[in-house]
DNA sequence: CGCCTCGGTGTACACCTGTGCACCGAATGG
DNA sequence: CCATTCGGTGCACAGGTGTACACCGAGGCG
């Protein structure tokens, strides 16, 4: 195995241990040590990826990032199915969800939970994808003559509607996650309704978590970080920790 | 001073020194010590008052849940003046909202971030909250002859919209606060009025709500927490430690 | 008054933390 | 084939952590 094949593998090691450790306690109570033990490697080869946690903090902000856009791709590519656009759009969304809970549960807990630049780079990314959401929308709006003026707020309530519920199924068992998705459905086109958006012919006739019909093939690896720096041969000074 | 008094106030900067503290880095990253110092006690002063963190973090559940419960009171004594109803309900949220912000961070951060209790805990919570509201809307419909089928859905959604931009506030300037809040009304509005719950005061003449002003069937009360052991002796075996 | 109660203190301990340092050994490239 | 590169290791250190223990001194009560 190349050198390079063999370092992007205990990197991922890395993120995937942090992802699924801050799942049950939050990043920021997370020890560089414990990743680094999770990812069996020792402590100190942990400098080999990232200079500290701060920094594997923001590939991950970056890897919810990239699964967020994707998401909105994904949902996208769907639209063709004029009817029934927000169903299948919400589909996409779970089961998005579904496939990477611990970026959601970052995505979602961290938003006020973590350090002030955490936080921001996490806001930012909701932003975007508010803004993407609030394109299509008006653009859709626009298609129907429909009036769009409340578009943006329109996006902004349906993506605090839908992150919030989203948020609810990492806590439910797998049975119940159907109802959700359906409570969610009704309830984004309450919002769409109310700012005169409504487009679908107002009928249901398949349950809405079902919609993996046609499964492509997984997301790309998609990797958008400077990959890591030629040899960071530990530094930094001692001082105050924030974590420790 | 006697030692009620005493013990009281230390206490209270126990708790208020956690609340603060968690602002910034999460509860779950907080430690037992760091927290006593802030509160001007030793580490070993800290078990006079709670066994370890964990039963701390209930308390600080508790708090939030009163706090909570507060504010459906203050927003419904607010309903008298039925004319811009939804109005003055967001402005005693966002006026709570400023008035304990750690303690809505705590709410909304920590609702993916800590322990599986303190999970479960803070969603109770935040479905008590829903339950209140969709009460109110549910009396308010009946009275003008709206449907009230959306009821329940509407106040899911208007609970999502409601904190996740209650939780902004926390990141914003002041200057800022007023647009969100005009933001957030209108939102709520599109809500209200997608599920044909509109409450437009131009042709409402009558007071809406004015009338139940007491007590109904309410949830039970919330308060799981014990006061204070009579003289908890530091106790608890030593063991692998989940925080620290 | 004398005794008891009990917040709060200070010390001590084992363990965990981040990180500097010297080193190894396999992939790499001349 | 030999020299270099560089993930990964083990050790060491200072400092933080939870908590057991013995103690103090002021409030409270007979």
């Amino acid at each position: 195995m190349t050198r390079l094949e063999q370092k992007e593998r205990t990197r991922r090691k890395l993120i995937d241990a942090a992802l699924e450790l801050s799942a049950e306690r939050g990043f920021a109570a997370l020890s560089l040590r414990e990743i680094a033990k999770a990812s069996g490697i020792t402590a100190t080869g942990f400098y080999r990826h990232f200079r500290d946690m701060d920094e594997l903090g923001l590939v991950l902000v970056d890897e919810v990032s990239m699964t967020l856009r994707q998401l909105v791709r994904e949902a996208r590519s769907r639209f063709n199915a004029a009817d029934g656009r927000t169903k299948a759009s919400i589909a996409a969304f779970m089961d998005y969800v579904h496939r990477k809970p611990h970026l959601f549960r970052l995505l979602l807990g961290e938003r006020l939970g973590g350090s002030t630049a955490f936080r921001s780079a996490l806001h930012a990314e909701i932003d975007r994808f508010v803004a993407e959401l609030s394109e299509d929308l008006e653009a859709q709006a626009k298609e129907l003559g429909q009036p769009t003026d409340d578009v943006l707020l329109a996006a902004e309530a349906i993506v605090a509607i839908v992150f919030t519920l989203g948020a609810e199924v990492l806590e439910l068992p797998r049975h119940r996650h159907a109802g959700l998705a359906e409570r969610l459905v009704r309830e984004v086109k309450l919002v769409l309704k109310g700012a005169g958006l409504d487009s679908s012919p107002a009928h249901t006739s398949a349950p809405v978590g079902a919609a993996r019909g046609d499964e492509r093939a997984a997301p790309p690896p998609a990797t958008a970080v400077a990959p890591p720096p030629a040899r960071p041969r530990p530094g930094k000074k001692p001082g105050p920790r924030a974590r420790g």
